[in-house]
DNA sequence: GCGATCAGAT
DNA sequence: CACATCTGATCGC
């Protein structure tokens, strides 16, 4: 749960998921998504008073969240002043803030803020699977990261005991295969998902209704009349065979054979249910690993489903970005802000800079760029013009650069070759570090192996185990005894594209997925004034003349963007091949400790070609150093010592034309 | 009486 | 086992 107050240090003038208190003076507001704990405030007549006393004043989400917003009358009276599209907010000050796919629920959406107190990620909630943020094109300028000088960042599962949750696709197809083998059994067995009231589970739904053929039962759908891929997977009608549907004692229900609907029989004939309850916590305690579905009664089990990042999730997206600051947005249960800042700290380049002694010769030759962002100014930044004071970059010369140019470079210096001493660290990142982190060739081999096996996160490694025999996804004869072995294997058939975050009506931007959009959907917040329609035309078209790597980054990026798990889009075979990929390195760097894996990584072995490393390497290296040159040769650390000796006595180096 | 806040249940 | 929400009690305006 969410404790950010909804301020940025660099940026506090706008507030950000949190619409409170000192929010109240804020000059621009921000949603990252439609849950409660970020939308504090959000209904309060003080906020509405704020939004409407002034014509400038706006809250900014994406179009999916705006239409969850809007439908709900809760928060339909507040907000004529909703937007979408981008309107001038401050007279003095540019800040372009950019919408990149968070994966965490219908809509959400993470922001980037690119202003002259440096470029400042905030992530609202999210999940990204590994190597996902590799491949968001929004987030780099040309091959490289941006610069960033700070990640405000959902640390829910930041903590060791979370270290691997399996994939979306995973989950997903445990269920899936769940559902099919119970209600082929007769049109009288019946699934109860028992999901939380809060958006998320709209992914499940709609894959199960299309690989089944069996619309979901749901109390309300009318927040999604204007996104009819979902739409079409829910319904009102409660003669279907899987439910979702919530009463306050949806579990006495189900005990009485009840479903919170009401059902309990059809023509006479009593259902038979099971509850399906999605659960990451409670998978998350397990000490032994485990299936991603398991029996915890007669007729109940758990489904391993998370909303949010894995630890090594976590760690890859932060290690990609390498941003100067890291700020935890959320206490993991149990958990403390120290000790997550030590684990997360080490990824960045605030810490990394500060562990390499060994080249503070070299260090001194540089410029060091302190910038003080404290909360010293705090206190008027809100009240007269905060910005009239700040020298500005004009919006030309960052236009100049390019849209997606950071306006600081500085820092980009901070890390230069450290080793990456860090920790616990996970697999193919580390082949990453190694390869980046050329000057040392580390003594110090990742030591993930063990730390994944003091903990739980075999899990998956057993779920071979346990899984196969239960026809893949928890089908298995021995799970019921109604069910004759279901013993079709799992597998992903026509995965449906796009995930219904379409909102028809915003028909004028004709686009197909939410999530692209959102990506899409860069912001300007600046003193030019542009129009709205020119404007959405300028940012999609703009962000796809920004050099992408690899297209296979591009396809990746779409597909992630409707945050659907990557690798069930049927856009792009090539797609799923790079995630499968993707996945078979891990897979190999786990060293077989982990990783399950039914179905999609039993991909042919073909996919696991040579190129990916390629790919991988240059998206995701971490970017504050010159990329390698093909061919060139690494430094040996003897040399590289000899080299700094030489340069610390001020002897000329010359080159050798190696 | 409304809203904010907290504890507790689900 | 807890991802988010709703309910009810309490307090202040």
């Amino acid at each position: 749960m969410s404790r950010f107050g909804g301020r940025l240090r660099e940026y506090p003038a706008l507030s950000i998921d949190r619409f409170d208190r000192d929010n109240l003076r804020a000059r621009a507001y921000f949603l990252s998504h439609c849950h409660k704990d970020h939308m504090k405030g959000l209904r309060a007549s003080a906020l509405k008073r704020r939004l409407e006393g002034s014509l400038k004043v706006k809250l900014y989400c994406s179009p999916v969240t705006k239409e969850l917003l809007l439908t709900n009358w809760k928060y339909n009276s507040t907000h004529c002043s909703v937007k979408i599209t981008p309107t001038p907010l401050f007279q003095k000050e540019d800040i372009e803030v950019t919408l990149l796919p968070a994966g965490h629920c219908p809509g959400s959406v993470m922001f980037l803020f690119q202003g002259e107190n440096g470029t400042v990620l905030y992530t609202g909630d999210f999940r990204l699977a590994k190597g996902e943020a590799a491949r968001m094109e929004l987030l780099h300028s040309g091959t490289r990261v941006k610069d960033i000088q700070s990640v405000y960042l959902d640390t829910t599962f930041c903590d060791p005991k979370f270290y691997h949750i399996p994939s979306r696709e995973e989950c997903l197809n445990g269920i899936l295969e769940l559902v099919r083998s119970w209600t082929s059994l007769s049109r009288y067995h019946v699934v109860w998902l028992n999901c939380k009231a809060a958006y998320g589970y709209e992914y499940l739904f709609i894959n199960l209704s299309e690989e089944l053929g069996i619309k979901v039962h749901v109390n309300k759908l009318d927040m999604f009349r204007n996104m009819p891929e979902i739409l079409c997977h829910v319904t009102t009608d409660r003669h279907t065979q899987i439910h979702a549907c919530r009463h306050p004692r949806d579990d006495d229900c189900f005990r009485g054979n009840r479903l919170p609907c009401g059902m309990t029989c059809q023509n006479g004939t009593p259902l038979r249910i099971i509850s399906i309850k999605p659960s990451t916590m409670w998978f998350g305690e397990r000490i032994k690993k485990t299936n991603v579905i398991v029996r915890t009664g007669e007729s109940t089990y758990r489904a391993c489903f998370s909303f949010h990042s894995s630890f090594s999730e976590i760690k890859d997206f932060l290690r990609h970005i390498c941003p100067v600051n890291v700020y935890p947005n959320v206490l993991p249960v149990g958990g403390t802000e120290d000790k997550v800042m030590e684990l997360l700290q080490p990824l960045c380049r605030s810490y990394r800079r500060n562990q390499e002694p060994r080249y503070k010769p070299l260090g001194t030759l540089k410029r060091v760029h302190k910038r003080d962002l404290s909360d010293t100014d705090e206190d008027d930044l809100f009240d007269t013009e905060l910005t009239s004071a700040r020298p500005k970059i004009s919006k030309q010369q960052r236009e100049e650069s390019g849209p997606s140019e950071t306006t600081q470079p500085e820092n980009a210096e901070g890390n230069e070759s450290n080793d990456d001493d860090d920790d616990d660290d996970d697999d193919e990142e580390d082949k990453e570090d190694t390869e980046k982190n050329t000057q040392e060739p580390k003594a110090d081999v990742p030591r993930w192996d063990t730390f994944f096996k003091c903990d739980r996160l075999d899990e998956s490694s057993e779920n071979e185990d346990n899984f196969p025999s239960s026809a893949g996804a928890g089908g298995s004869q021995s799970l019921f005894s109604d069910s004759d072995g279901v013993s079709d294997s799992t597998h992903i058939s026509s995965q449906n594209s796009s995930q219904s975050t379409h909102i028809s009506e915003q028909g004028s931007q004709g686009w197909g997925s939410q999530g692209w959009d959102s990506q899409m959907d860069t912001v300007l917040i600046t003193s030019q004034e542009r129009n709205a329609a020119e404007f959405s035309c300028f940012s999609r078209t703009g962000s796809r003349m920004i050099p992408v790597p690899h297209e296979a980054a591009k396809e990746s990026q779409a597909d992630n963007s409707s945050w659907k798990a990557p690798g069930q889009n049927r856009s792009g075979a090539s797609d799923v091949i790079c995630d499968l990929k993707s996945k078979d390195l891990e897979k190999e760097a786990e060293a077989g400790t982990a990783h399950v894996q039914e179905v999609l990584v039993e991909t042919p072995d073909a996919s696991r070609a040579p190129d990916l490393e390629l790919k991988r390497d240059s998206q995701s290296s971490s970017d504050f150093e010159i990329p390698l040159t093909p061919d060139a040769e690494l430094p040996q650390p003897d040399k590289l010592y000899c080299l700094y000796k030489k340069l610390a006595a001020g002897e000329s180096i010359v080159r050798k034309p190696s």
